[in-house]
RNA sequence: GGGGUUAUAGCUCAGUUGGUCAGAGUGUCUCGUUGACAUCGAGGAGGUCACAGGUUCGAGCCCUGUUAACCCCACCA
């Protein structure tokens, strides 16, 4: 191999598309349902079809690619399951938005007309989410890509209805529901944000029947008086004690309505006096039922006034409140006005205040479903990873009401229930059908809401696989084993899949779930478009390459947690992806000479090669240990310092002797093959975080097998604690070395003479065998032994070895002195310190064996250092 | 109203069960173009680990309280 098939600069460009490719060509993300191996499995988030993908997805997508990676080479049967959502509410939208451009509109175009549309934009869009998914690296196993559309997902969905159905777990109910009046359907309750605004408590007079008195009640909402069909008060109420039964005269209309009691009014808000409007308060509904009160709708779908508005009808909710209030003022209904801050419900989509209205949807009872689920995660059949997110989910579910599943959309799954014109039955069925199943009529129609995005969503772990059918792949691979997603979903979607795959997959659908938390700007501001500080993850893979961002994404980040885009931190990632592929460079320039049989023995490695094989069989074990503990940016660091910190800055610059060497082939072979075998050893570890350039480099070193990503995962090997103690004496004494030389500004090309003074024979030993350590990376020549100290020379005392930089010129004794007892200073508290805690008999006593002897030690070593440096003192007085 | 997260070097953040944990990246300063890499190397400066108590032989790490920022949940008009 020679430099020429190596750029002298990393450049993703030219290799990322091409590994790609082999590997989906030679179908190495496939799955086998048949295989052999414990399954590892996990379902894609399904990205919204809305539009491209953002950073979160790459962060997403890169830990889930991770852990597939990691446990395929570990040996596993894994299956990463890709798809796209259809994501109802928003898609629609979005080609909503694209027909008002045109100058038409989803009505002018019919249904059927408008889903064509809807499925030429998923058709493009789910590609491109695609093509992106593969430009991340995304080891899916793209034959079985799953639509929640899709047929096999959709017969999921008929099932799963009809079986609530027919448990009488799905029910149709006419209730109060949030009404987005932009998006014009209901929504459920998690699909409303609540936001506090300020706003006006107005407070209002309604006149008592026949008597000269009045009753004043206070409202937020003056415009909902039309609808108001009574006024209630709390039954311990002495203030309105003698009023409760009698009628009041609402302003304006002229309706009679009642006072009544109701524990739910609190007596201490307002005036302890509210109005009842059953049609447009989620309160005042259950109390309207509980006191068989009349439902007067005033406000409609479009958020306008209607026709019990009298003149304010066809007013928009806002304006009729502006007009309402001064004409209440004016006929002295209005008493007083006060500030008050409020929440406020705003749809979670388009941000239109929510509108409290009335209807006919379908619900999903969720007590029953609920308790498993709680279960589930209670006795740790699934585990939150981090834990805190346990409380959360448990406490939503605890407090979770019946989930609203109708939408008045086009864009779904259509609700698989018949209504018959003739007898008035209501129909759920598994498959579509033309006539009535009570009466035989053919006067049927279908309903025309569809269902809640998150309705199929929740059946996606199981409905990819095939369910309801009994196949191959739910035997193999559910429970998936890890859902990796982001804390926002966590009840919009974890939840959901929880009860549905213990209701219907028969067990939990996984193992862990993964949370991480969102990618904000480098301000911290989530990224959005209307800030447009959205940041394309493809631009940035264009840029800087995939393996970039990858490695970006997960490094200084943990789990759960926010995290900002940097493009210094993009670039830092780039770095290291360039410092890999020099450290690769520089082995592969030499690579031609090497003897491909040859195998060192024992008696070839030196400290060094001892010490690298032991640093990366640690690495190999430390890696793999946070992997299995989703600590995936605790592995990527490990092994970031691991091959720049100790493989580069260190081993490669001490094998250069070697390798440069061509008189002497046997330590040169040995350093090739070292070399060689850490580096490939390290690829293939950070292979699940950079799988590009990890290939890429891979093919170039002797090898087996067609692919990195198949290869095995290394396993640890032999960790020689004394090369590794050994190395790391000379390491500091080397350091120590560099410290001396920077103090008098010698620069690297020229070397000078060090001597070192031992207090004892091992360590003299030691450093004997290894005094062209010092020379490579020190600048060290002569390296000399001395038992006494050389007069004109800085120095500097490590454990059990002194070290002595002698100068051409005279050393500035006073600088030097000053020097050396700063140092001093130093090394004496560490010592008082180190002394409190070992005359501490409670510490020597309670204190874990291991650490009181380590800190015998480090006094000991302290001491030393202590006479070390005290006597060079000393002897610098006498100088003088 | 309930719950949660965060507070560590100028900036952005690691620090997983309390004992070489006071770190990284970036920025900054000094020096360096020997054939892996200037997308680099060597060295330096820079932190009362928010504050106050407590537990412990020992506390960024555990407990309590305070402050600040952010987030989630919540049908009081």
């Amino acid at each position: 191999m020679s430099e020429e098939t190596m750029g002298k600069v990393y450049d993703p460009k030219t290799f990322e598309k091409k590994w790609y490719e082999y590997w989906e060509s030679n179908n190495f993300f496939h799955a086998d349902e048949n295989g052999e191996g414990d399954a590892y499995s996990i379902v894609i988030p399904p990205p919204n079809v809305t539009g491209q993908l953002h950073m979160g997805h790459a962060l997403d997508n890169t830990l889930q690619d991770i852990l597939i990676r990691f446990r395929r080479m570990q040996g596993y049967n894994t299956l990463w399951m890709p798809g796209c959502d259809h994501a109802g509410i928003a898609t629609q939208a979005k080609v909503e938005e694209s027909l008002r451009k045109e100058g038409t509109n989803r009505y002018e175009l019919g249904r059927e007309k408008f889903l064509e549309r809807v499925w030429k934009w998923k058709e493009e869009y789910g590609n491109r989410i695609m093509f992106q998914l593969r430009t991340l690296g995304s080891s899916c196993d793209w034959a079985r890509e799953r639509f929640t559309m899709d047929e096999g997902c959709s017969k999921a969905v008929r099932e799963v209805f009809a079986t609530l159905y027919e448990e009488g777990l799905i029910y149709q109910g006419r209730r109060i529901t949030n009404w987005c009046p932009n998006c014009n359907t209901a929504i459920s309750d998690i699909e409303v944000e609540h936001k506090t605004e300020k706003g006006h408590l107005w407070h209002l007079r309604y006149k008592v029947d026949g008597e000269d008195r009045y009753v004043e009640i206070a409202t937020t909402r003056p415009e909902t008086m039309f609808g108001d069909t009574g006024v209630a008060v709390h039954p311990d109420d002495a203030r309105y004690k003698d009023l409760v039964g009698k009628t009041l005269i609402l302003p304006i209309v002229e309706r009679k309505i009642p006072l009544f009691a109701d524990e739910y009014v609190d007596p201490a808000f307002g005036t302890g006096a509210v109005k009842v409007t059953p049609a447009h308060d989620p309160n005042d509904f259950e109390m309207g039922l509980r006191h068989n009160l009349e439902e007067v709708v005033v406000i409609e779908n479009d958020g306008k006034m209607g026709e019990g508005a009298g003149k304010y009808a066809g007013l928009d909710r806002y304006e009729c409140r502006k007009k309402l209030v001064k004409e209440l003022e004016e006929i002295g209904v209005l008493v007083s006005t006060e500030e008050h801050e409020h929440a406020v419900g705003h749809c979670s989509r388009c941000n239109t205040t929510i509108e409290p209205l009335v209807s006919k949807q379908w619900f999903v009872n969720m007590e029953s479903l609920a308790k498993p689920a709680m279960e589930a995660v209670k006795d740790g059949r699934i585990k939150f990873v981090p834990d805190r997110f346990t409380k959360i989910y448990l406490n939503w579910l605890e407090n979770i009401r019946d989930w609203c599943i109708s939408r008045q959309l086009w864009w779904g799954h259509r609700i698989p229930a018949w209504y018959c014109a003739d007898c008035g039955e209501t129909s759920v069925s598994r498959v579509d059908i033309d006539k009535c199943p009570k009466c035989g009529s053919k006067n049927i129609t279908q309903d025309e809401d569809v269902l809640d995005t998150w309705f199929s969503s929740g059946l996606w772990p199981f409905s990819t696989m095939g369910w309801p059918n009994e196949t191959k792949e739910l035997e193999k691979f559910y429970p998936t084993s890890v859902l990796v997603t982001g804390y926002d979903i966590i009840f919009f979607w974890v939840a959901r899949m929880v009860m549905m795959g213990l209701k219907f997959g028969k067990d939990v659908p996984f193992r862990h779930v993964f949370i991480h938390g969102l990618v904000r700007d480098a301000e911290g501001r989530k990224m959005s478009k209307s800030l447009g500080n959205g940041i394309d993850p493809v631009e940035v893979v264009d840029k800087y390459g995939a393996d970039t961002l990858r490695f970006m994404l997960i490094t200084g980040n943990t789990p759960g947690n926010d995290m900002r885009f940097y493009w210094e931190r993009v670039e830092s990632a780039r770095n290291f992806a360039n410092k890999i592929w020099n450290a690769s460079r520089y082995l592969l320039m030499n690579l031609a000479e090497k003897e491909s049989d040859f195998k060192p023995e024992e008696s070839d490695y030196t400290l060094a090669d001892r010490w690298i094989l032991s640093r990366f069989s640690v690495v190999t074990k430390e890696v793999t240990e946070n992997l299995e503990k989703f600590e995936l940016g605790e592995a990527a660091r490990q092994i970031y310092e691991f091959l720049w910190s100790e493989f580069c800055d260190w081993y490669i610059e001490l094998t250069k002797a070697r390798l440069y060497d061509k008189e002497h082939n046997r330590p040169r072979q040995t350093a090739l093959y070292v070399l060689g075998y850490v580096l490939e050893g390290t690829l293939r570890l950070l292979h699940p975080f950079m799988p590009f350039i990890t290939e890429e480099i891979w093919q170039k070193l002797p090898h087996e097998g067609n692919t990195i990503m198949l290869s095995p995962w290394p396993k640890k090997g032999e960790v020689d604690e004394t090369a590794i103690e050994e190395m790391s004496v000379i390491m500091d004494a080397i350091k120590t070395v560099r410290n001396l030389r920077a103090e008098v500004g010698a620069t690297p090309g020229k070397k000078s003479e060090v001597i070192l003074s031992f207090s004892d024979e091992k360590l003299k030993n030691l450093f004997s065998a290894h005094k062209d350590y010092l020379t490579q990376l020190a600048s060290a020549e002569p390296v000399t032994f001395a038992e006494n100290a050389p007069e004109n020379a800085l120095t500097a005392a490590l454990a059990g070895v002194t070290v002595y930089l002698p100068l051409s010129g005279l050393i500035d004794i006073e600088k030097e002195k000053a020097r050396l007892s700063k140092e001093l200073d130093g090394i004496k508290s560490d010592i008082k310190r180190a002394e409190g805690k070992l005359n501490n008999k409670n510490f020597t006593e309670k204190a874990p064996a291991s650490v009181v002897e380590n800190e015998r030690t480090k006094l000991a070593e302290l001491k030393e250092k202590e006479t070390a440096t005290a006597e060079r003192l000393a002897a610098l007085e006498k100088m003088k």
